[in-house]
Formats: structure tokens, C-alpha cells, sequence
DNA sequence: GAAAAACATGCAACTAAAGTGCATAATTAA
DNA sequence: TTAATTATGCACTTTAGTTGCATGTTTTTC
């Protein structure tokens, strides 16, 4: 049994041809991924099927929806896909408004932030935006 | 001239009728509010109206959008309006998951973060997620 | 103050992404 | 091996965002 096939049994995902392609090619690239950008690597299956796999892995903690501001649903593998249950890492999020790439930081996490009395945080989400070390050096 | 009409016009904006009923929907409120928000509180006037309104209003600074994760952009009116000009004021935003509201925490400002070699920041957008302070005295 | 230019509005239509329903196929459990 | 569960493919719907164009209104210029 492949490698790729324990992580998904792992997270009580059935590994099926189409999911364990959809991870490769997660892991394959190392910066968040658009449906599109998955439909694009695949040259046979549905739209539909893509969607609710990415759905799946979501659900199962296998990877996090990235809002970059964008307004397209991006995602990225989770860091530690070996362990199971709410990793809960906030890192953040950098979104190069030049080409358009988002890429976890993930050494650099949210700082701890006081909320006014009454408010609870249960989780959050910072996205900079800028320009990445790739266009910068251009 | 009503003082909003004078607001308006120090952004350059052309106080029509529209335009001065909106200001003055987005004061009441105080918390961001979707297109549908607005268009709910106007019986009369087209969407599309309103849209290209409310993005004047962003165009000018009157308003920030806010992407809060629920996928529809939320709009807010700028804490300092009688300032013209690139205020930039990177407060953070707070998105209740019990009643949807988004409200700016305009006194909490985003920590600064240092980046990696070569990240340069531009803009930054953070979003709390959690319960507000309504619905968790309830 | 009238004509021209610039801008605002309303209507229709389009686009793109997200999501649902349902039939069929495949996999697991009994 | 049959029943139950889950996955996949196809069609279709929903929703938000956006654009084109004709008409209406305001501002500018002479």
C-alpha cells in the first residue's frame, strides 16, 4: 500500500484513483490551489467530483480553504497530514497581488490578539498581500 | 447643504440622491453590509445602481470592502471620512458565526508582522472569527 | 442660458464559481 | 452474495459580481 494511501486512510478518507491523484498533486505544488487550477491538472474527471473531494479532504482535515481576497476559493494541504484532528495551526496567509500566487507562511503565525469583552475567538484568518519573494527579484 | 452632502463632495463625489440615501444607510449601520444588505433597506433603485455606488464609495475611500470568509464582500464605511486620501487604517474585522455579523474593530490594529527575504507588504486583511459580543450574552 | 461634454441611472444580459439532485458505479459491511 | 453505504458523472440551479448600452441628469464651457 502506497504511502499516500495510508495518510488518506488515516483520516477516514477511501482511497480511491481520483483522491490519491487530487493529493499528489497537492503535494506536488507548495502554494494554494484554485478548483480551477486542480480541474487544469486533471484531464479526465468532473468538476463536480473534483469539488466535492477537495470538499471531502477539507471536511477531514486534510487541507484548509485559503480566502485570499480574491474571491476564489483557494486550498493547501494542511502542514502535519500525519496527524489527525484539529491541528489548528494559524499560520498566515501571503497573496502577491503580481501573479497572483497565495503562499502559506507557516513558521509565521498570528499573534495573539485581545478582543473587546464579549467577544470569542474561535479562529482566524490574515492574508497580506504584496508582492512575493519570486516577483520581488524580478 | 446637508453635512453629508459635504462629506460626499470632499471626496469628490457627486451627492445625487441615491448616493446621499446610501451614506446615510451605511451611518445607521454599524456593522459591514453585504449588496443584498442594501439593496433590502432601498424599495426603490436598481442593484446595479447601488453597485456601482457603493463602489464609487470605495473608489474615493468613503469605504472599505471586507472579506470576511462567508464569500460575499461586506462594505464599511471608512472610520475617518471628513479625511480625504489614503488613510490606510488596517484595523481588524471581527466575523460572528452564530448571527454573520462582521463589525470593525477599528481601535485594534494589525500587529506588525516581519516576513520572509524578499516578501514585501502592501496590505494586510485579518478577520476574527468567533462569537460576538451579542450573541454570547445570550 | 443654451449646447456640449461628462457622468449617473436603469434595464438586460453575461460570467464565473459554488452548490444540489439524481441516477449509476463502486466499495464496504452483514 | 446480498444489502447498505459511499463515490462519481452529468445536468442543472443559484448567487454574486460585472459589463454594455440607451436614456436621463448634471456640470462645464462658451
Amino acid at each position: 500500500m502506497g504511502e499516500i494511501e495510508l495518510v488518506l486512510k488515516k483520516h477516514q478518507i477511501r482511497p480511491t484513483a481520483i483522491r490519491l491523484l487530487m493529493y499528489r498533486f497537492l503535494t506536488e505544488k507548495n502554494v494554494a490551489v484554485t478548483l480551477n487550477d486542480i480541474e487544469a491538472g486533471f484531464d479526465k474527471s468532473e468538476r463536480t467530483t473534483l469539488y466535492r473531494t477537495i470538499k471531502t479532504f477539507e471536511k477531514k482535515g486534510l487541507v484548509h480553504q485559503i480566502d485570499d481576497g480574491t474571491g476564489v476559493a483557494k486550498y493547501a494541504l494542511d502542514e502535519n497530514t500525519l496527524k489527525v484532528g484539529d491541528s489548528q495551526d494559524l499560520h498566515l496567509h501571503f497573496h502577491c497581488t503580481k501573479c497572483n500566487e497565495t503562499t502559506c507562511l507557516t513558521d509565521h503565525k498570528i499573534p495573539h490578539i485581545s478582543l473587546p469583552k464579549g467577544f470569542v475567538s474561535k479562529d482566524m484568518n490574515l492574508v497580506i498581500k504584496g508582492i512575493c519573494d519570486k516577483c520581488s527579484n524580478t
